[in-house]
DNA sequence: TCTGGGGTCCTCTCTCAA
DNA sequence: TCTGTTGAGAGAGGACCC
């Protein structure tokens, strides 16, 4: 989708219609999640500081965002994708791989599918979206790419919508790109492989297997080794299986003592807990995270006996992780992640559950909270000055208010 | 300029057991 | 019994993606 959150945002306010808009986090340590092309030509991209952004573009329109609106989007915009194929594999809200081989008979062929999809997407849904279309995923999506408009200094110039590929062509298509465009390649391996003298995609298909795989270690050098070579043999998979749910969260002023930081690790876990009991899943490694003012960040983590999916069980696990962390120095953010995920322990006999346990309670809290609100009821330790008002996914996502 | 949130995957190091 | 090797698993950190 092109500039996705901003969009929608214009489909709810048509009034933002052909003004620069910036979804993301208004606050001193907000970023910008997304913004419309016509932010872009001031030089505002996502992941940039907001205050960064908005000096850029004095005349934006910042807008919170909001997360359930743009997953109801995503929605309808994977129910057209799936009209053409059962054959989706989303990517994120926005984007997806759509294998369409098998659609030919149908809708016939790619770049025919292609277009289809784009005019689909625009009536049912009302936005636009760009599509590459190649006989691999990583040269679809380098196509996408090249398919989008683009915002210049002179303002935002159509992109053709389509960009097809044929078998053959990919790698005069790619070569000539520079490496970073290269999925996997961020900052850092864009340094590494700049001390080895690439700069394009061309000259790292030059360079012998072994001394790629010495710079960036065996999995991403062999991966990039055959990217360059316009090898690309993974397929499209319609499911993949969740491998963790985590929160996080920053704060607009640090915190100094173990007390406040406690309350917030019993926030996290109830949310976390949350989203693993609604999606049947528990989790058997807690980690939690913490980044300190200066931005040094560290990870502690601790494997249980078997997999959980209560807040109380998480917030202990988590608090205990906590105890060995000094926050004298200011936390700025506090992250709880959980991993090694399985079936949710609540569809298996739990010991502790024919005597109470947290299960059953946990249960009891989703049915209140499905019947009077997510606020309806909560850990009795965040009861205070910010009452029940649990802050949970959708509502803090770009950074702190203030 | 001062850096979000939710993820995945990889690498390195350490420990433990065989 | 001592030493070295190997492999698995856990834990920590980093890079990257949208």
């Amino acid at each position: 989708m092109d500039a996705f959150y901003a969009a929608v945002e214009v489909l709810a306010d048509p009034s933002l219609a052909g003004r620069p808009v910036i979804v993301g986090g208004a606050g001193a340590r907000g970023v910008v999640a997304s913004c419309s092309y016509e932010a872009r030509a001031f030089g505002v991209r996502s992941a940039m500081p907001s205050a960064r952004a908005r000096r850029l573009c004095p005349g934006a329109v910042f807008v919170a965002g909001d997360h359930g609106r743009y997953a109801e989007f995503s929605r309808r915009i994977h129910e057209v994708f799936s009209s053409f194929t059962p054959l989706v594999e989303g990517i994120s809200l926005d984007e997806a791989f759509l294998d369409v081989t098998g659609a030919a008979r149908l809708f016939g062929d790619g770049p025919a599918v292609a277009r289809a999809v784009r005019r689909q997407v625009h009536d049912e849904v009302g936005l636009d979206c760009s599509v590459g279309v190649a006989s691999s995923k990583f040269v679809a999506k380098l196509a996408s790419r090249a398919a989008k408009p683009r915002a210049t200094r002179n303002g935002v110039v159509a992109g053709p919508g389509v960009v097809v590929v044929r078998p053959g062509e990919e790698l005069a298509f790619v070569h000539p790109l520079p490496v970073s465009a290269l999925w996997g390649v961020g900052p850092a391996t864009s340094a590494r492989l700049a001390r080895l003298g690439v700069g394009t995609v061309r000259e790292l298909a030059a360079l012998p297997r072994d001394v790629i795989v010495g710079a960036l270690g065996p999995a991403a050098g062999a991966h990039l080794h055959d990217l360059a070579r316009g090898r690309d043999q993974r397929r499209v998979e319609p499911v993949r299986a969740p491998k963790s749910v985590s929160h996080e969260e920053t704060y607009a002023t640090d915190i100094r003592t173990g007390a406040p930081l406690g309350r917030e690790a019993v926030r996290l876990a109830d949310a976390v807990a949350a989203r693993l009991r609604a999606s049947s899943l528990g989790g058997r490694t807690v980690t939690v995270k913490v980044r300190f003012g200066d931005f040094r960040t560290i990870t502690r983590s601790r494997a249980l006996p078997g997999p959980v999916d209560t807040g109380p069980e998480l917030a202990s696990a988590a608090r205990a992780l906590l105890a060995g962390i000094d926050p004298s120095p200011g936390v700025r953010l506090l992250g709880l992640a959980v991993t090694g995920l399985a079936p949710s322990p609540a569809t298996q006999l739990r010991l502790g559950d024919a005597h109470g346990g947290w299960g059953p309670v946990s249960r009891a809290v989703d049915e209140a909270r499905q019947r009077f609100g997510e606020t309806a009821v909560g850990p009795a330790v965040l009861l205070g000055d910010r009452g029940l008002a649990l802050r949970r996914r959708g509502d803090q996502q770009w950074g702190p208010a203030h």
